[in-house]
DNA sequence: TTGACAATCTGACATCGCGTCATTATTATC
DNA sequence: GATAATAATGACGCGATGTCAGATTGTCAA
């Protein structure tokens, strides 16, 4: 091995630091603030810095709230994974996954809020989401499916079944943190 | 009788022409585009008169989706009307006003879409649609009730039940229509 | 018809938040 | 410590909003 990458090209920039901050004061406000009422100004006011340092680190609010659907999308795909993934006793295996998943909804809630608040107002935010829920819908479609096949779920169209119980999921979770 | 109320208050003023004008073309704008893209300058620019008389009429675009929000409501009592007093037999009722019902979703989509987006922009207008949204999640608990006493539906939450349904019917309802 | 009052509309204004500069200050690296 | 890269800033122009005094239009009694 010519260059071991023990420490990839990870420098520990300063501008990481104000990054880190500006989500968090972004979290922080969300938690029991709506997205509406979220400004530049006074996202940077709490940092410190300045308000057009803001666009250094993303080109406007909506940039940001699709950080924290990235990050978000983390969160979830570990929670879920086993059960994406989908190998084991069927009924066991969904009760014991849907345990973490509903953990991440109740610590994320909020902000799941406050995406789909933000998600009316920008086009791009829009498409990601619809990305991230639809990745859902094939998902559940597909789960349904397989059970389908071993009878554990009467024949009825999947994919419609999968869309609808996702978007019940994500009207109920935002109706509770609302 | 001193005044028979044939003719009441309703003088046929000038304005009223306006104001439908206005809301005609805002609801034409909304067939197909995103309420994120509508601005008072547009919309009054279809209907000929000057942008600061759209302010005669509502205070701002939120009031306006509200006017919306109380046409769709009229719509749907009549539709659900049948329903939502219940009286004969339940599963024939269900499916006969099911479908007046769906029929007005049809026609009213986009405006249905478009009234949720703006919801996130505007605080009385989401108070306004979590009203008629709560109506019916306590019709839809009453009727739960009425048919669980009857033995049609096992015994479970109606009131969760009410509100799931009637999110997973907003979403894909809106889903539908986006 | 005419006058005059009220309803309706308008141009111009002040405000607010946004996003972008050229410029300055601060780090990181040698 | 010098210097190149990176980060932060003040000042600017933009677009949309909501308001107002004044002009215009519609209405009705005399």
């Amino acid at each position: 091995m010519s260059q071991a990458p023990t420490k990839p090209v990870t420098k520990l920039r300063k501008s990481d630091q104000t990054k880190r901050a500006i989500v968090n004061a972004a979290r922080e406000f969300l938690w029991n603030k709506p997205f509406r009422e979220l400004t530049v100004r006074e996202l940077m006011s709490v940092t410190g810095t300045s308000r057009p340092a803001f666009y250094q680190y993303f080109s406007d609010l909506h940039r940001l709230m699709e950080h924290l659907l990235d990050e978000l999308k983390n969160e979830i795909m570990v929670a879920a994974a086993p059960w994406f993934e989908g190998v084991g006793e069927p009924v066991e295996l969904l009760s014991r996954s849907l345990e973490d998943f509903v953990q991440v909804c109740y610590e994320q809630g909020p902000f799941i809020r406050a995406i789909i608040e933000a998600c009316s107002m920008d086009s791009k935010l829009e498409s990601a989401w619809d990305n991230f829920i639809t990745g859902f819908d094939i998902a559940v479609c597909q789960r349904i499916q397989q059970d389908q096949a071993v009878g554990l779920i009467p024949p009825m169209g999947a994919m419609q079944v999968a869309i609808s119980l996702n978007r019940m999921d994500v009207g109920v979770t935002v109706k509770n943190f609302g």
